[in-house]
DNA sequence: CCCTCGCCAACTGTTGACAATCTGCATTCT
DNA sequence: AGAATGCAGATTGTCAACAGTTGGCGAGGG
């Protein structure tokens, strides 16, 4: 039922769907990168065909999570160090780039903004109490993920949505382990603050200093 | 036959190949924005069947530049005025992130791309004298996308792909005629200059400007 | 005249089967 | 023994047919 009271059957293509449930299970780690994946195994579980699957393959493949070789079949992507570089790097230009369209569009936008990133740190330090790292993954992610949702620009949310996927494919594949989990709360707390103040420049440096830090990206 | 001596025939994937083709075949205005893509038709065009042809729609669905409406079929993607906004935005972000990288990329790399961005300049020269609009449009954008392939950054080239397959649509279906041709040259040389000078601020500034000009963005 | 209902053609979504290719292993030759 | 060859199984690439949905068109009723 959506919003305007109309029942829409999966209104979204299949492969889309099929491919959304993927990239969620690859950057869960439940396929392994290097992993090829058996089109006709993975379709029967699915309980589809090959031929929906095989599109949602291709989905993933342009994107970058997996890759094709031809009459060899589609592989998870595995990430080198310069791939997890370049995942960072990437990150940081989006990041900046939201940053200044959020500065840039009025306070009620980033009030908004504020609002649900403040809950998301809230959520990040129970789940830094509780010392859950697949959930600190995911929620550190979250509220990049909000950050950049906040500039309101489709594409650099497109863009961002499979750079987090990328991310979390590092943190879990790396088995990087979350160093200082209690500066991490405070880290974000500070971007957030920064937000709240209209500070430009300030919120641009903590921007580039969480993702350039000298021990190395983490998320 | 391949730079090793080996002769690999179609080493690319089916789909990979298609959607390529399609992509160049949509930005040339081939395929009309708000135009459905009938599968059978255009699948015996290339010789193929629907399936690999579905596959590769897949892809441009995922790049943004078709759009998939379940039991409906594929469209070209309409862009709006706030799309060509988007598509602005981000690409000056993507540059400024390759002007960074390529910066700090040391003198060789800088002298290399140069090498490359000159020869576009003097391309862009002659068809600005020719009044060729259409290949202006693709020399300007093979300018920028030089630029930003001189980061070497593989998820920058990648998306920046995408922008510049957006913005030939936009220039080609807004019939947005470049003004002041001869501006044009030079602003590519000014950037080219910069680079060569190494004039950070210079640079970005430059790039920032060339997207961001007041008589709307053309290229 | 306008609205509604039901049919029809066209197209997409899905499936199963067939053809082509690759990988690994056993065999054979040097 | 080591390398090359041929075979077998599995997997991908491709295709054509079938099923389901959509949107348009015309008949019929208000």
């Amino acid at each position: 039922m959506t919003a305007d009271g109309v029942l829409v059957l999966e209104g979204r293509p299949t492969a889309q769907l099929i491919a959304d449930h993927l990239r969620e299970q690859i950057v869960q780690g439940i396929f392994r990168p290097g992993q090829q994946i058996n089109e006709s195994m993975l379709a029967a579980q699915l309980r589809t065909s090959r031929g929906p699957l095989r599109e949602a393959l291709q989905r993933l493949c342009q994107e970058g999570l997996l890759i094709s070789w031809r009459n060899r079949g589609v592989f998870v992507r595995e990430l080198s160090a310069e791939d997890v570089k370049e995942v960072y790097f990437v990150r940081e230009a989006i990041e900046t780039a939201a940053a200044k369209a959020l500065l840039g569009a009025g306070q009620e936008r980033i009030d908004k903004t504020c609002r649900v990133l403040k809950g998301i740190v809230k959520d990040l330090a129970k789940q830094v109490a509780a010392s859950d790292w697949q959930a600190i993954a995911r929620v550190d992610l979250e509220f990049h993920r909000a950050f950049v949702a906040g500039a309101e620009n489709n594409r650099l949310n497109r863009i961002y949505e499979t750079l987090a996927a990328e991310s979390r494919m590092c943190i879990l594949n790396l088995e990087v382990s979350y160093p200082r989990a209690n500066v991490l709360v405070q880290e974000h707390q500070n971007i957030l603050d920064l937000l709240e103040a209209r500070d430009r420049e300030g919120l641009l440096d903590a921007i580039a200093e969480h993702m350039e830090r000298p021990d190395g990206p983490y998320a």
